[in-house]
DNA sequence: GATCGACTTGACCGTTTGGTCAGAAAAGCC
DNA sequence: GGCTTTTCTGACCAAACGGTCAAGTCGATC
């Protein structure tokens, strides 16, 4: 076990090296399903050496989610209070979006966990999570209160845009196998969806 | 082995406690995850007496998902070409969160599926389900076509039906943690929330 | 280039897991 | 009640799994 402090080159390379790999299978297989030898395989270490590098299999997973949680949520931070709500909105969706486009490994690690139900991050979404979206469903509130949107329930609209936006990573074969013999242009095309979806449901009707 | 045709009632019966057991184990902790003990305790038979009525761990959960598979597609199905457009999209939304909230874990138990790459039923979605989607696609359309929807993606519009309704069953906890300390009207809430969404999406510019 | 600590590994261990099997109970039938 | 077929179970097995350990190799520092 290698200590906390001092990172030596080798240390901090292997180390993500294997978190590379875990995410790899991770994703695709959930907890239960990855091995410690299907990990190790696909880092090029022996499971001795991944093993000497975190304490077990559940380490180096609650590493991958806690990691993953903050930059998560990243996208809802950036929301602009001052911004043209509408703007806001719709460059918030298209944050997350892009987020399932670069790093669909994440999102689906992220959804094994949450449909098999959080054991291992429950805390953190009854607490920071709910405060944070709490927070930015009071702000489309105001929003909405002073006609700058149309109404709409605050909490189901940023639902609805994780749902909407996640979806293209998570059940990327079920869209893929659909929409085939399209190309890769096929996430260009759901990002013009997305947007026009949005707009219309926020834009409030002239007076 | 039972043989396929001649059921009697013994067999009837277990066979349909263990197909129910089976659903609980599987939707919670995915293929790999549930083990042959939990199902055959769940159940309350012994792990022998569930390999009597079921080949193998895989026989299982193939007729769990084939039998899903059907019954998951029949809203679809039930999109009349002579309805009002609007009336008929917003029915079928409302069908699918219908399934949503009553049969939870089988959407669970298909989303677990399809995140972890749809090894078993890659075919089902490639062929029939592709075709059924192309089909209800070309409908809709028509409809925009007619002037009687505002132009919107058709595909599209489908995976946000399916990604906005599911995302209630697949991500419960998420959604019960952020909601909390509300009751069990907030499903209510999202459907009255979907129905303004999709309202205002597709309802055509008046001229 | 010797020394010390960091790194790596083959062999191994206990447990869990999916699955088998011979035979014991039940159930159905006359 | 006897006989056959179906249903059920305890004991067992081989493979896979997460994890350990003693011993070996490598890399940095002097």
């Amino acid at each position: 076990m290698p200590d906390d402090r001092p990172q030596t080159r080798i240390q901090k390379r292997n180390r993500e090296t294997i978190l590379e790999a875990a995410l790899e299978v991770f994703s695709s297989e959930g907890f239960r399903g990855a091995t410690l030898d299907q990990i190790a395989s696909a880092a090029g270490l022996s499971k001795p050496n991944v093993l000497y590098y975190f304490a077990s299999k559940e380490a180096i997973y609650t590493e991958l989610l806690s990691t993953l949680l903050d930059t998560w949520l990243d996208p809802l931070r950036a929301l602009d209070p001052n911004g043209e709500p509408i703007a806001e909105l719709v460059a918030y969706m298209r944050r997350k979006f892009e987020m399932s486009r670069q790093f669909p490994r994440e999102s689906r690690l992220f959804a094994n966990e949450i449909v098999q139900g959080a054991p291992r991050i429950l805390d953190e979404i009854n607490g920071p999570l709910k405060a944070l979206v709490d927070e930015v469903a009071g702000l489309i509130q105001t929003w909405i209160s002073a006609g700058r949107l149309a109404p709409i329930d605050p909490h189901h609209l940023i639902f609805s845009i994780w749902a909407t936006t996640q979806h293209y990573a998570d059940f990327d074969v079920q869209v893929r196998g659909i929409l085939l013999p399209e190309g890769d242009s096929h996430l260009d095309t759901a990002e013009d969806f997305l947007v026009t979806l949005y707009t219309r449901t926020l834009t409030p009707k002239a007076d």
